[in-house]
DNA sequence: CTGAAAGCGCTTACAG
DNA sequence: CTGAAAGCGCTTACAG
């Protein structure tokens, strides 16, 4: 243990913050009153009510959220846990638009968001001391590789839990949201098969993510037995993983004449080093990403991929999560996908 | 107020968690003993430490935060506050690095962070009330603009307080920590200058941030009467706005043989602009850009830039607010950039 | 509709 | 070194 590990802050300033007390006394009644009004004002008389909001205004009221959790046994904030090993989290925007999305959707519910990221065994046991001592109502949990032990541990806790993208390994019950991830690939493949491409190559994401496999699964669904083997090439969603892949492909299959890419950071990251090898975008080989982020628009061509309507994804894990915890049995959301055209398919 | 509004999340499971009563019972202590050997265990016996330690771990037992809280006065959290008006934060991996970074360096002590965002005053209002309420014992602020109104009223209120960036329009003695961003911008147009390039314009960050102002501010330092107003365009650091600038720049100084842009994100917009134009980089337009994240190393070519060391900036965030916390005065950290050549300029 | 009272689960002087 | 007790600031049956 280091020596910081023991430092805590210290206590705020002075305690001269009004207490509900302050309130009651000022608004002439009794606590109980105050609080019934703060808290949703059922069984209030009009004049009381006015009483105590007026006193909240004079007094600078504001609730105690400690004292409140205390006797509501609600955190009264939800957990977003992100568990992969590398930095990578943040290379993509993608996982920034769901942090994004869903803290605004929580903040409709009055609910802030905690981050928890959980790469290693360490980060993952605190992540789980965190929420199991109730700091959260519930998790959102993102990019869950197959067999998460969080995923298990919350599951098997009663843990109020959303998962983003369909669970792999895991028992059956889970819920989560997540794109078409399988349909939309064979948007993109039979996109540019109708652009005439034959010789379809693909950059799978990891094959123990949903997005790595369900993608893949879409590509073979249109390809059929075109779908030869030294046309896949398995990525790791980076930028130069999907660089690495796409050179790879280039060697096993110099024909290609398109490839799909399972996610725009790994396509921009191919078509890099299709520039690099002489070969042109989109007249030598066509490339279609997957995920619509602001990579997309940023490519040279502009790529063409499938958009993830991740604004909606955070919207409904969060829909998700608060129907949970308030008692309901949970339910897999899919979500459509949609193609969209640029200049490099 | 839409309905949601007023749904909030039911208790958890049953209150069927151990508390400190059952702990001490197991242990044979009471429990202000319990306590003690859970918060560092001075006074206590050894026998009377192993004890409870045992009954810790039979018991299943961790504190609730809540109550902890309630006596303490200390919420055990940290808000990490981003002010931006739009999703441009996610576009840009800076936010994402420096997000991370401080998530990690705060997980060291034990302290979760809380993402609060405030582009609009509603937000704003929502954070500050969060904060006040005394739900975080802290706040790191990131990109706040010339005059951000939540940096004035944190100030103001004694709330501990750090921010990224050099504050502009603020009272002084506000903590803070930044790159060198005036001398990193020197090291890139000297870096040009020494590569032959003279016809150097510049794409800026906004004119409110200090990165926008910090880094003109380089460039002017070394450019000199060179500076023609014609060289400079003014961004707004998102990838579309730097391809934008680029194509001004272009009808302004078509003439122009090298241009440093003032972050990375619109660097690569101003590479689209140029290959768009069938200009080529470096031959016919050097290209430096400013942060060195993820997207430096992906642009064709790879892009030269100054490395803000973003890591090092959110640990040293981190450690300021401690101490600040605890009591200290706080301080302006201002760390070095180094330059990073690969093949753009 | 409202007040008085109990109690949520901790921590921390205060005695001893 | 340790226990008994007070109290942090709320909410919520319970009476009335």
């Amino acid at each position: 243990m280091a020596p910081e590990q023991s430092r805590r802050p210290r206590p705020r300033a002075a305690a001269d913050r009004p207490t509900i007390h302050d309130v009651a006394a000022a608004a002439g009644v009794s606590r109980g009153t105050v609080s019934r009004v703060l808290n949703g004002g059922a069984n209030v008389s009009a004049k009381a009510r006015l009483a105590v909001q007026e006193a909240v205004r004079t007094t600078g009221y504001v609730p105690n959220p400690a004292a409140r959790s205390l006797k509501t046994r609600r955190a009264g904030s939800v957990a977003f846990l992100l568990t992969e090993p590398q930095e990578r989290l943040f290379e993509d925007p993608t996982f920034g638009v769901l942090l994004h999305g869903c803290t605004k959707a929580l903040a409709r519910h009055d609910l802030p968001l905690t981050l928890l990221t959980a790469g290693t065994p360490e980060e993952r046991a605190r992540a789980r001391r965190y929420v199991e001592a109730g700091h959260a109502d519930g998790v959102l949990l993102v990019s869950g590789r197959a067999g998460e032990p969080l995923v298990g541990a919350f599951h098997r806790s009663g843990t109020p839990l959303v998962l983003c993208g369909r669970p792999i390994g895991q028992a059956s019950g889970i819920a989560y949201v997540a794109a078409d991830d399988r349909e939309g690939a064979r948007q993109m493949v039979r996109h540019l098969r109708e652009r005439g491409h034959r010789r379809i190559a693909t950059i799978t994401g990891p094959l123990d993510t949903p997005g790595g496999v369900d993608r893949l699964a879409g590509y073979r669904d249109v390809m059929g037995e075109a779908a030869a083997p030294e046309l896949v090439a398995v990525g790791d969603y980076s930028g130069a993983g999907g660089a690495a892949a796409m050179e790879s492909l280039l060697r096993s299959a110099p024909d290609l004449d398109a490839v799909f890419v399972a996610s725009d950071l790994m396509a921009a990251g191919a078509i890099g080093a299709l520039h690099r090898a002489g070969i042109k975008v989109p007249d030598d080989v066509a490339v279609g990403g997957f995920d619509d982020t602001t990579i997309a628009a940023g490519t040279s061509p502009p790529l063409t991929t499938v958009r993830q309507p991740l604004p909606r994804i955070a919207a409904e894990m969060v829909r998700l999560l608060m129907e949970i915890i308030d008692g309901s049995p949970g339910a897999a959301v899919i979500l459509p996908t949609t193609l969209v055209r640029r200049g490099s398919a």
